[in-house]
Order: C-alpha cells, then structure tokens, then sequence
DNA sequence: ACGCTAAATCCGACCTTAGG
DNA sequence: CCTAAGGTCGGATTTAGCGT
C-alpha cells in the first residue's frame, strides 16, 4: 500500500507518505460531509468512545496493537467532548507526560513508537509548532486560536468505514464459534455412534470409520482460519 | 545582542523478554 | 533457538525564558 512514497532519500521510512495521504483523505472526507450537509441530510458526529470500541473489534485490518489502541484512548480522553465531528479540526495537546499517565506508565519511547503507528495508520495526524512542543495559543478570551499536537479528524472522518469493519470482524467471530461448537459436537456424536455400533455388535466397517475419525479429532488451532474451520466442519458432516 | 538552560521531541543503537 | 515487540540510553534539534 505504501511502496510510492516507502523510502526517503534519506534512507529512513517516510513518515510523510502517511501525512499526505491521511491529509488528502481528511479533505476528500470533508468535502463530502459538507456536501451531504448542504443537500439537507447532516451526518451525525461519532460517539468517540463506541468508535474506539469498533476499531478495537476491526484492529486486525488496521494492523493496530492492543496498545497502540490504549494510546488512542488517551488521546481520546483529551478532547473536552463526547463527540468526534470531523468537519473541524479536532487537535488535543498532550505532553507526553500526560499521555504516560494515562497509559499507565508506558515509557516514553514506547509510547513515540505507538503514536508513529497511529500516524502512519492515518487515525490521526501531526500539527507539529515550530518547536516540536504541543501547545494551544489562545485568545485574551481563552479561546483556542490555534493548536499544535494530534489531529483527530481523520479518525472521526473514517468512522463509518471503521463501523463496517467493526460489523464484519463480529460476524467473522461469530461465524468461527458456531464453526467450532459444531466440530465438536460432531466428534461427539461420531464418537458414540462408533462406540454403540462396536459394543452393541451390530454390522459395519467400525474400524475404518474410527481411523477416519482419528484423523479429524485433532485439536483444532486456536488460530485457525475459517477457511481451515469450514473444510474440518465438512469432512466431519460427510463422515457422519 | 548574546549565551545559557530547560523543555519537548525525534532518532538510532543496543539490551531484554515473551512466544512460537 | 529465533524473532518481534518493548524498554533504555545517549545524541541531536528547536524555541522560550532569563540573566548579563
């Protein structure tokens, strides 16, 4: 996904790229939400907290760590409202100790680690002051002119495509539990089926069909794909 | 005007640990 | 045993603030 822009002339891993394209898809997303908004149908902000929940269920497409979600949280937690509207610019400023704090504890450089990730995750991204601090400059009144740290819009602009995969991970789980359930009571019920006919006497090929079971009772990976699931759950029906 | 220090950050090199 | 992720440490940059 990344190869145009993968390698600087400098020799490191471009940060940029991930910049670009996340500022790019903020605009794209914007336009579109103004859009809507002036045909009459406002889309509704993103409750923050069910969207951390989603992402939390879709983090495997988004390759993000459970930590790099709990650095999000935190980010999360800094922004004064419930909701994320991404039709503004949605800027928190922590330091990094704040930030530590609420991770509880993580170590600074961990903690770089796990905002690089989200930046190049395009979730959020860097307003950075000419300092590198992050800071908000205010008006006499106290209002927040301008601000410097981590932009959130582009995780609130991508909400409805994070609900969606958030939707297809759940049914994906579920698909693999109803899976699971059924091998096992398929070995089961193959098992006692084998076992009556054996003990009762009655007329059949027992053994190759134990032999055959045999081989299907392994234990099942704990991370096995659904594709490995379904091809178990087939051979055991035909079995049967 | 100048220089020093503190704060905040990034980066790379290296070590440690957990899991397959 | 190997790998990936996490952790530590030191070097670097930038600006603000302060004293001279």
């Amino acid at each position: 996904m990344t190869e145009r822009f993968a390698t600087t002339p400098f020799g490191g891993r471009s940060l940029s790229h991930a910049m670009f394209a996340a500022q790019e898809r903020v605009a794209d997303a914007r336009r579109k939400l103004l859009a809507a908004d002036s045909e009459g149908n406002p889309t509704p902000a993103a409750d923050k907290w069910r969207l951390l929940r989603s992402l939390t269920e879709a983090r495997a497409v988004y390759g993000l760590s459970d930590r790099t979600i709990a650095v999000l949280e935190a980010l999360l937690s800094f922004h004064q409202r419930a909701e994320l509207d991404g039709r503004e610019p949605l800027i928190v400023f922590p330091s990094n100790a704040e930030l530590s704090m609420r991770t509880r504890g993580m170590a600074p450089a961990t903690l770089r680690r796990h905002l690089a990730a989200l930046v190049d995750a395009q979730m959020i991204i860097r307003r950075d002051s000419p300092n590198g601090k992050r800071y908000a400059r205010r008006s006499c009144d106290g209002e927040i002119k301008s601000a410097f740290g981590f932009d959130l819009a582009p995780l609130a602009l991508r909400a409805d495509e994070i609900e969606g995969h958030a939707t297809a991970a759940r049914a994906l789980a579920r698909a693999l539990q109803g899976l699971r359930t059924e091998i096992t009571i398929h070995l089961r019920d193959i098992a006692k089926t084998i076992g009556a006919g054996i003990s009762e006497g009655r007329a059949g090929r027992w053994e190759e069909l134990s032999v055959r079971l045999d081989g299907l009772s392994g234990r099942v990976a704990r991370n096995a794909t659904k594709d490995e699931l379904s091809k178990r759950h087939q051979e055991l029906s035909r079995l049967r």
